[in-house]
DNA sequence: TCCCAGGGAGGAT
DNA sequence: ATCCTCCATGGG
């Protein structure tokens, strides 16, 4: 069965660019399959698996998305509870105009032009959020997208549905701590990560540490939690702190972040990866993680490689 | 062939 | 605190 629906465009606080958001290589979960002019995911709403496709319409400063939900049934209660998941997801409350009008004197306005209506996403699952972040580190966003959804494959349940399309589920960490590391690194394409992602795993499934339980923390003490679990660094701390749990003050610092904070706000003076971080979260503040996904997105789209130095 | 990718650990200084 | 090197793997 399959039921189309609209979120509109009072439902979306300012702009919203659909393309821009799944491209922008955040780590709150792999990118989404394309489909004609759309992209389509699958959740699980209500105790039932829900696959939803998702267009964009309307115009830029007033969209709306068009939303077509299938699963074997589908009544008004699981439309409205796909929607809400949506609005979650895609942070449709965040007022971007209020983050373009605090900061229109700042050099990030290059950013706000060409990439107007980029928004933050909201991981569902902690636990693959930070499976995401792990396989992200010394990877391309291409690779670590690659690794997600071979582990995905290996080790998650298919889910079927009406219209012929199979789902893998993300793998529960309980899977994940009895993986063979020599079957993540060659089967998924880990590499050396796949060590990291079983002692995380691990360490979730003994108890001693509880994913949904930082958000309960200020950032800042969240952060340390996090960082003493092995393979999980300042970097992939706050990309789960920022795509995961929700902390929009996070900042994470990659190589693209660090050579473009240097350049924009620092005359292209050599300053640490941790400087970078506190400055962005000094500057923005709650808008931090938004400042970041902006000056990311816009550096990898519009510098290319070989004009930053 | 060489260099790089949304880094982190362990070590030396 | 800052600076090495190494860690697997695929893409350019």
């Amino acid at each position: 069965m399959r039921v189309e629906t609209f979120i509109a465009a009072s439902d979306i606080a300012g702009p919203f660019n659909l393309n821009h958001t799944v491209h922008s290589g955040q780590t709150s979960e792999p990118e989404w399959q394309p489909l004609n002019n759309g992209y389509w995911d699958v959740e699980l709403v209500n105790q039932r698996y829900v696959k939803y496709e998702v267009y964009s319409e309307g115009t830029p400063s007033s969209p709306r998305l068009r939303v077509a939900i299938t699963s074997e049934t589908v009544d008004d209660e699981l439309c409205n509870a796909t929607k809400k998941y949506l609005r979650a997801l895609f942070r449709l409350d965040d007022n971007l105009e209020e983050f373009y009008r605090s900061f229109r004197g700042d050099p990030l306005v290059n950013a706000f032009s060409h990439l107007r209506g980029l928004r933050l996403m909201q991981a569902s699952n902690l636990f693959e959020s930070l499976i995401c972040s792990i396989c992200s580190q010394h990877a391309s966003v291409k690779m670590w997208n690659l690794m997600a959804q071979l582990i995905k494959r290996t080790y998650g349940e298919p889910v079927a549905f009406p219209d012929g399309a199979v789902f893998y589920t993300f793998p529960k960490p309980e899977k994940l701590s009895a993986a063979l590391e020599r079957d993540l690194e060659s089967i998924c394409k880990t590499g050396y990560r796949g060590e990291y992602i079983i002692a995380a795993s691990k360490l979730i499934v003994e108890g001693k540490l509880n994913l949904n339980h930082l958000r309960d923390f200020p950032y800042d003490e969240a952060r340390r939690k996090l960082m003493e679990v092995p393979g999980i660094g300042p970097k992939v701390a706050d990309c789960l702190l920022l795509y995961g749990v929700g902390f929009t003050e996070a900042a994470p610092v990659d190589v693209w972040m660090h050579r473009i904070v240097s350049k924009l706000y620092f005359g292209n003076t050599r300053i640490s990866k941790e400087k970078a971080g506190k400055f962005l979260r000094d500057r923005f503040h709650k808008w931090a993680g938004y400042a970041q996904i902006y000056l990311f997105h816009y550096a990898r789209s519009f510098w290319g490689k070989k004009s930053v130095h």
